[in-house]
DNA sequence: TCTGGGGTCCTCAGACGA
DNA sequence: TCTGTCGTCTGAGGACCC
């Protein structure tokens, strides 16, 4: 086993959406920069080295952001952008190798095992990638090589820079874990750098006096098991042993897709949240629809003014991407649902996904043909949007003083915008 | 002083059929 | 016929990731 050779890459941004946007503000260069939600409800998507110098990182309320860092430019995201430079950066790493899994917009991991007799050793192919990367595009990124992913992963992190008071400290850029010094390398590590250790297991692993990976690697499974329940405590007590048996996937499908928006003030009556679930009706099945899928579990979530969360969810027995439908299903969920405390976000996805192999008849439909006809009304939506713009055509009931109220994917990606902007 | 959005995966409880 | 068990599905909630 440690006799393998390291062909696993995992590839990280470094600053990915601050670095993005000097590219088109390069006047901010050794700034602190902060990109993300820019109103009171917002977070930080991405910080600059300059303003992590200040404690400012990602998921960080934007507020407190600013207080912490007062002198920070702050840009809102452009999620488009990312998406688009994003796009182009897979395609080198595909250049490398057929064997790309896609983490996020700013990560992936590479299998490269097959590619060393074109390209050379993992360590080589990791060096060259950054360098291609950058000469293409102008961003740098750090690269971790390992047997196994998720060492390549805590590696990559070890490459990246670090912020200081005194400015950026360069990284290595490549970190290479070499397969006999696995547990050497893993072991002194604190236990919240293992994927799936959050701010909850880590507590309990605390309580047990648990504080790194080694700590964690002594511990038998059962102990483990019987502390994190069955699916944690044996993944975690694998990886603390320097075992993961996760491959690099390429070819990944989605298994639910949604739309989820925190409005900036709180909703009270139910007459709005029905048209807020509309407009989120029509976003996640015009998405649906583009990705030529169904879904059949429809799910609710609701989450009021004091952060309590429920969700409501409800299984048809044909699958969907009808916005018609899935608005339908929604409100009945959402008529169970007191509004009156406050609705802070609300949220609408669709799971249990499946090809659309075209829709089948139900019993309901012979006695009622209109959704037939709602199908083909909303593929026409469909191909008018293509063709004049994604606002140009909508429920009526989404028309306000503007013209057409639609929610694009990202739009909202780090919090509303501004307050007062919805009622 | 507050806590986004888009996801995945896990746990647990209850219903139901074999 | 009744009871217990097991597997599966559904629904709700929560932890975690970037």
């Amino acid at each position: 086993m440690a006799s393998e050779v390291p062909g696993i890459l995992h590839v990280d941004m470094d600053s990915f959406f601050v670095s993005v946007e000097l590219l088109r503000h390069p006047e901010l260069a050794g700034q602190p920069v902060v990109v993300g939600g820019t109103g009171n409800r917002g977070v930080v998507a991405a910080a600059s080295y300059e303003a992590r110098a200040y404690g400012v990182h990602s998921a960080m309320p934007s507020v407190r952001a600013k207080r912490l860092c007062p002198g920070a430019v702050f840009l809102p995201g452009d999620h488009a952008r990312y998406g688009e430079v994003s796009a182009r950066i897979m395609d080198i790493f595909r250049s490398m190798t057929p064997l790309v899994e896609p983490l996020s917009l700013d990560e992936a991991f590479l299998d490269v095992r097959g590619s060393r007799r074109l390209h050379g050793p993992a360590p080589v192919i990791a060096a060259g990638l950054r360098q291609q990367v950058y000469e293409s595009e102008g961003l740098w990124c750090s690269v971790g090589v390992a047997r196994l992913k998720f060492l390549a992963k805590l590696a990559s992190v070890q490459a990246k820079p670090r912020a200081s008071r005194h400015g950026t400290v360069a990284g290595a850029g490549v970190v290479v874990v070499d397969p006999a010094g696995e547990l050497g390398f893993l072991h002194p590590l604190p236990v919240q750098a293992l994927w799936g250790v959050g701010p909850v297991t880590l507590a309990k692993l605390q309580r047990f006096g648990i504080a790194t990976i080694g700590d964690l690697a002594a511990l038998p499974e059962d102990a483990l098991v019987a502390r994190l329940g069955r699916a944690s405590g044996r993944h975690l007590h694998a990886l603390a042993n320097a075992r993961d048996p996760r491959t690099v996937e390429p070819d990944q499908t989605a298994k639910s897709v949604g739309h989820e928006e925190t409005f900036a003030r709180d909703h009270h009556r139910a007459d709005t949240l029905r048209l807020e679930l509309l407009r989120m009706s029509d976003a996640v099945a015009t998405r649906l629809r583009a990705r030529g899928v169904v879904g059949r579990t429809v799910t609710l979530k609701v989450r009021f003014g004091d952060f309590t969360t429920i969700t409501r969810s409800s299984t048809l027995a044909t699958p969907t991407d009808s916005a018609r439908e899935l608005a339908r299903v929604g409100r009945l969920l959402l008529d169970g649902v007191d509004a009156s405390p406050g609705v802070r976000l609300l949220g609408l996805s669709v799971s249990q996904l499946g090809d659309d192999l075209g829709q089948q008849l139900t019993f309901d439909d012979l006695d009622d043909p209109r959704p037939a006809e709602w199908s083909r009304a909303e593929a026409a939506v469909d191909a008018i949007r293509a063709r004049f713009g994604a606002r140009s055509v909508g429920p009526a009931s989404l028309t306000g003083p503007d013209g057409l109220r639609l929610t694009q994917p990202g739009a909202q990606q780090w919090g509303p915008d501004a307050p007062g902007k919805n009622s």
